[in-house]
DNA sequence: TAGATTGTTAATCGATTAACAATC
DNA sequence: TAGATTGTTAATCGATTAACAATC
C-alpha cells in the first residue's frame, strides 16, 4: 500500500466493482488478466483501470498484466472483507428480512450477529437463522459482542431514535435505509445513506428522454 | 425547459435528492427557497443548485428566490412523476415484497400493476395487494396493459432469461436488483443496475479508514 | 531478445465553483 | 428605489484519458 495520499471518493466508487468482476474471474479460474481485457469487460478504459489500482500500489507486472487472485486479494483487503466486520440490523421488518436472507453479507466477510426491534412481539424470533431481540437490549448487546456496523431498516420516523440509540456502542457505521439522511460524522460514525428510490426516478427519467429523442 | 443540450449524467443523478428536499419544503408549507438555503440544507454549494436547475430553464425570479411548490412540480416533470408510469415484478421473494409493500412506487408515481414468478405455486397469491402470475402470462399481460417498467427481483442466475422474457413486450426500463449487470440499449431498453452490496463495501473501506487515522 | 503490458506523467476533458451583471 | 438573489459566464479544480518510458 501506498503512502496515505487521500484516494478519491471516485476511485473508492469504484472498488466494489472491481470486487465483483474480479470474483467472477476467479470463480473461473482465470489466472491472468490484462488492463485492457477488464476494461472491455467492464466497459471502462483501460487507462482507468491501471490509473485506479495505482492509488494503492502497484499490484501489476509489465508485460503480463494482472494476476487475478493476487489482485482480487488485494482489493479484498482494501475494502475489508478480511477484517470480520461484524453487524446488526434494526428494525425486522421486509427489507431487513430481505437483506439478512440473501448472500449480501457473507459475500462480503460481514457477519450478521443479531437483529433488534422495538416490536416486543418480534423477540424471540428468528429471521434467516438469526435472533431478533427487543431494541432495549441493543446496548447490553454491543457490550458484551463487537459490532462496527448497524443497518437501519426502521421506518424514516424511527431513524433519528435508532441514531441516539447507536452512540457509546461501538459502531462506527451505519448502512441507512429508512430515507432520512444522517450524518454522524460528529460521533465519528460513517453512514451510507441508501435512497432506493432515486435509482428508480433516474430510470423513469432516462425513460422520458428516450421517448423525447424519438 | 431549454433546448436539447444533453443534461450531465451528474446533473440527472442529483435531481432525485432535489425531489427529496424539495417535497419536504413543500408538505412543510414553505412558500420561497433561495439557492443558498436550499444549499445549507442538502451541504452542496448553491453555485452548483443554480446551475444545476438552470439546465432545464430558469424557475427562480431574481431578488425572491425559488417558489417551492412551483420548482417542486417542475422537477417532479422533469423525472417523469406525472407521467404515470407502470411497473411490474419479476420474482416474488423477500426483496420484491420489500419494494412493494413500502411507498417507493406511490411517491414517484409509478403503479405497480403486477407481480410474476417462474414458481407456480405463487401464481395466485397477492403481495401488498399486487396479485402475482405465473411467469409465462407476462406477455399477455404486457399485451392487456402499457407496462414500462420491469423491477427484477429475481437470483442472479434468472436474470438473463427475464431479460428475454421482457422483450417484445413494450417495456423500456429495468430496475434490476439481480446483482447480473444487464446492458439492454441495443434493445433500446434503459437498465439501471443496483447493486446493494457495493455501499456496504465503501462503508467498510470508510471505517477501515478512520481507524487508519486514528 | 522481442513483445507485451504495466506504472506514471502529461494532456484533455468535464464538472464544480466563483463572480457579477441582470433583474425582480 | 435599494436590496436580494437569480441566471450565466469565466475561472478553477479534479477526474479521466492518452502517451510512453520502464520493465517483465
Amino acid at each position: 500500500m501506498k503512502g496515505q495520499t487521500e484516494v478519491s471518493e471516485a476511485v473508492v466508487n469504484r472498488l466494489p466493482r472491481y470486487y465483483r468482476y474480479l470474483r467472477e474471474l476467479y470463480r473461473k479460474d482465470i489466472l491472468r488478466v490484462s488492463s485492457g481485457e477488464l476494461a472491455d469487460m467492464m466497459g471502462v478504459t483501460a487507462s482507468q483501470i491501471r490509473h485506479d489500482f495505482n492509488c494503492f500500489g502497484g499490484f501489476g507486472q509489465q508485460g503480463y498484466g494482472y494476476n487475478v487472485k493476487f489482485l482480487y486479494h488485494k482489493i479484498s483487503e482494501i475494502l475489508g472483507v478480511q477484517d470480520n466486520f461484524s453487524a446488526i440490523i434494526i428494525g425486522a421488518g421486509n427489507l431487513c428480512r430481505a437483506i439478512a436472507t440473501g448472500p449480501i453479507f457473507t459475500h462480503r466477510g460481514v457477519r450478521l450477529l443479531a437483529i433488534f426491534d422495538n416490536n416486543p412481539a418480534k423477540a424471540g424470533s428468528t429471521v434467516a437463522g438469526v435472533s431478533v431481540y427487543p431494541i432495549e437490549q441493543l446496548h447490553e448487546f454491543c457490550g458484551k459482542n463487537r459490532v462496527d456496523i448497524a443497518v437501519f431498516t426502521v421506518p424514516k420516523a424511527a431513524a433519528r431514535e435508532s441514531a441516539e440509540r447507536i452512540l457509546g456502542t461501538g459502531i462506527r457505521g451505519v448502512w441507512n435505509y429508512t430515507n432520512m439522511e444522517l450524518d454522524l460524522s460528529t460521533h465519528g460514525i460513517a453512514v451510507q445513506n441508501i435512497h432506493l428510490g432515486d435509482t428508480l426516478m433516474t430510470l423513469c427519467y432516462t425513460i422520458k428522454e428516450r421517448s423525447n429523442e424519438a
